[in-house]
DNA sequence: CCTTGACCTTCTAGTAACGGGAAACCTTAT
DNA sequence: ATAAGGTTTCCCGTTACTAGAAGGTCAAGG
């Protein structure tokens, strides 16, 4: 498959895979006689792993190091518990932070009426008025 | 008062300031005759509105719709509150996605031992085993 | 055989919002 | 006078790509 093909296929874009090749995440591609790059189907699931774990929100470099334990049959599960328990700690903090991110600005929105009139409870608080 | 201080006094970092000036997010500083930019209390005042509105997740860009919304004495407080408006439907989402995603984790750790042996319920999820 | 269009290649530049660090200049104190 | 510490500008690096340019390749149709 060329890497057009693999693009459609695992939703990664060629762009992306070439990216990855580029920083190697993945093994450089094999190349046909013109250059172009050839994908197996082995490397097609590589990118349906890497697709899985980047829209769980797992950086590219946390990718590798979980890649890397996919393919050591010899990895203790719990080297990749605790890259998803650290992952899981992080999602919470930013959880926590947005939730009170939130319910600033929600009492800031409530009390301001909203309209044509220029006096308004968000720009005071912001301007440090108490 | 001098970067050094407004730094020290605002908590925003001497580089951010510089930087804010390079976008145009604040107007450039007046210079003593050496060069160093020198600040008033207005200064510091706007950068204090500054630091709260990027501490609320507000985009740079956004901060400089709110200040210069701040800065229009006859702004109708409609156009803040449709900014925070939107700023709240946007963390909505976020929090709604990082729920989503917590929620996948937390069961795929929840069933990985997490102990010496290779056997890992969350490689073989992310691996496309079902 | 030639052309056309869809692919593919590499390379550079840009994104958000700064932080790090270099080289050179200024200020203040001793 | 000199040392320490502040300031200046400038360029690079960060994350994870996307956009786009210039040019080579492949398959189909006339």
């Amino acid at each position: 498959m060329n890497i057009g093909e693999v693009a459609a296929e695992t939703g990664v874009t060629a762009k992306s895979i070439r990216y990855y090749e580029s920083i190697n995440l993945i093994p450089p591609a094999e190349r046909t006689e013109s250059g172009y790059r050839h994908y197996t189907e082995r490397d097609v699931q590589t990118l349906h792993f890497i697709k899985r774990a980047r829209g769980l929100g797992f950086s590219v470099a946390e990718v590798a190091e979980l890649l890397s334990l996919y393919r050591d049959r010899n990895r203790a599960s719990g080297e990749v518990k605790a890259i998803v328990e650290a992952r899981l700690r992080d999602i919470d903090g930013k959880i926590a932070e947005l939730e009170g991110i939130r319910g600033t600005l929600r009492k800031l929105a409530d009390r301001c009426h909203g309209d044509d009139r220029p006096d308004c409870p968000i720009l005071d608080d912001f301007a440090g008025a108490n």
